[in-house]
DNA sequence: GTGAAAGCGCTAACAT
DNA sequence: ATGTTAGCGCTTTCAC
């Protein structure tokens, strides 16, 4: 026999003794469910108010086969940008009930199938922000996390919906922004190779490119993080152009703070742009130039996905597309050959 | 009867059919626990892998009555120190095998409790960070949610551990800082009424007048946020201090920026400190000065006291403070009239 | 070392 | 409308 002797907290039956009734009309009267008799119903509760009862989520969710809980996994909790995602998420997650387990796979991208595959078992569904994961692997592991919702990528597998932020039109308008400022020599400081949303960038500037033949158009490659950003000062400098797209606001800020090590000046010699406008952006000297993403709204939208999956209430449109925009701020300017030749 | 049309997914005694075994025996393989014969085991997990069995975790926290899960509830999870607490207990916690349940009350001090008794019924324990939360109705919660570590306040309610930043020693710190550079006129700016570290930082103030008499302190009111800083603005200049102390970085941001708004240059007409040192403190306009608190340590020193709970590994220490350090930058500086009469 | 079986606390089908 | 009861999937005693 297991009786192991734990704690012995106080459970459905207690209070159905001290109400005189059944577990199952203690378990109606609970879940507020059935039509239950209003004198009975009050006395079940006040049976479980004076016990002080609390039922016990583990019972509950082996016997219903859900959780309530919801798993978002994350390969950095450090990044302004999954933090915006988790934020919104677990926001409109509690506002239908649902809570939010986190998996940051900190960058360790080996453990992300592992991570989410856990989070998936314990979980109802998961919100993967997984951008460097190859899409051979992700499209593998899909059908095991249904219900899935994709933030920043899509898949072919499955029915799993996915909420995306438009980097391509993004770093157009950014790229844009720079050519009708008068900057004809721009470069894009990249983005992990690995990472959907770099590629999604580099599609956008092709684009771009077309539209504006007259621009030289430089590529570098860097990373993600301040650090990578700062780093890439020297093959900035070195491209000769006059105006830098970063790869996002975290890059741009470790560019501007090499730049003005260097005393280059910002916009006077260079204009550079970030992308995402995370909080601090406008608190960067100059206040920076990006592309603003309502990176919180897109945390949201993915529960309303996910809540959607959950209720088989399907939606019309499976992957949702929030366009950035355009914020102008003191890190762009007219470059300054320009601001000679023609003094306005 | 209750046989109820789930998915189906494969469970334990698939394999222990599978493998010619029993329930138990399964069981024993999967958790390493028992000695089983080799070749037993190896025969299970054959069949486990075959049969791409995976375990269950509902069932399993029904029957150990525990979910290698714990929560953390945060008042904002867009606040960079609760990211930061949030960041470290759930890498430590992954580090050892637990998950980790958010629960942000979205500053709605009222759900705080209601929200941690739920996360805690969910998970083994939970890491509570409720800065405003009253004393008397913590010491009330805090025995329902054992096992229980606190986050930057105490209580004597229980054996609940406390894991806290000593910010009345690094008030003093930076308020020393402040007089060493020749500030005689200070204005601290502090935080909400009712939060616990502005009750130690103004204690901390206390000992520094008495250790600086001829310092006059003025004590202004404003609250946490980047706008409670930049509406602060007023007060500080009608105050006529050289030298402010803000509540945290995001106050002294906003104050930074409303100054620069009005002409007042820092730190040549006043210096400004922060308190935190979040990511960005060193990108301001001028970088901040602030006193830095090691924010990711102490969400992991917070896991490691749960473990101990959970555990049953008692600590030596029940309270752990850390220790901030002042991080000198840009924001500070000699006052204006000194540095005119004392041309260094 | 292995198996049989009794729960863990709850929900829901079925019967009344 | 309420009670009875069979599970949900796993762990763990207990007996072999």
């Amino acid at each position: 026999m297991a009786k192991r002797d734990r704690p012995a907290r106080i459970g459905i039956s207690d209070v159905a003794a001290k109400a005189g009734v059944s577990l199952a009309t203690v378990s109606r009267v609970m879940n507020g469910n059935f039509r239950v008799d209003p004198d009975i119903a009050a006395r079940v509760r006040a049976a479980a108010t004076e016990l002080k009862y609390q039922p016990n989520p583990m019972g509950r969710n082996l016997a219903r086969g859900k959780t309530d809980t919801i798993g978002v996994v994350v390969p950095d909790l450090g990044n302004p940008t999954f933090q915006g995602v988790l934020r919104g998420v677990s926001r409109a997650a509690a506002h239908d009930g649902y809570r939010v387990l986190i998996a940051d796979s900190s960058e360790v991208s080996s453990e992300e199938s592992i991570l989410a595959g856990e989070a998936r078992r314990r979980c109802d569904g998961v919100v993967l922000c997984a951008p460097r994961m190859g899409s051979s692997e992700l499209e593998e592991l899909a059908p095991s996390l249904h219900p899935l919702v994709l933030v920043n990528r899509t898949t072919d597998a499955e029915d799993s919906p996915s909420v995306m932020v438009d980097y391509g039109q993004g770093i157009q308008d950014l790229a844009t922004h720079l050519a009708d400022l008068g900057h004809v020599r721009i470069a894009y400081v990249s983005g992990p190779e690995s990472s959907a949303s770099n590629a999604l960038r580099l599609a956008g500037l092709e684009k771009f490119k077309q539209g504006h033949p007259h621009v030289e158009l430089a590529i570098l490659h860097s990373g993600s993080t301040f650090e990578d950003g700062y780093e890439s000062a020297g093959d900035v400098v070195a491209s000769g152009a006059t105006g830098i797209l970063a790869f996002n606001d975290l890059t741009a800020m470790g560019l501007l703070s090499s730049l003005n090590e260097r005393g280059i000046k910002v916009p006077e010699d260079v204009s550079v742009t970030g992308f995402d406008d995370i909080p601090f952006a406008q608190y960067t000297t100059p206040p920076l130039t990006t592309a603003a993403v309502p990176i919180t709204e897109v945390g949201e939208h993915a529960w309303a996905q996910m809540r959607d999956l959950l209720n088989g209430t399907s939606t019309t449109e499976s992957v949702q597309v929030f366009q950035p925009h355009v914020v102008a701020r003191g890190s762009t300017g007219v470059p300054a050959k320009l601001k000679a030749s023609s003094p306005k």
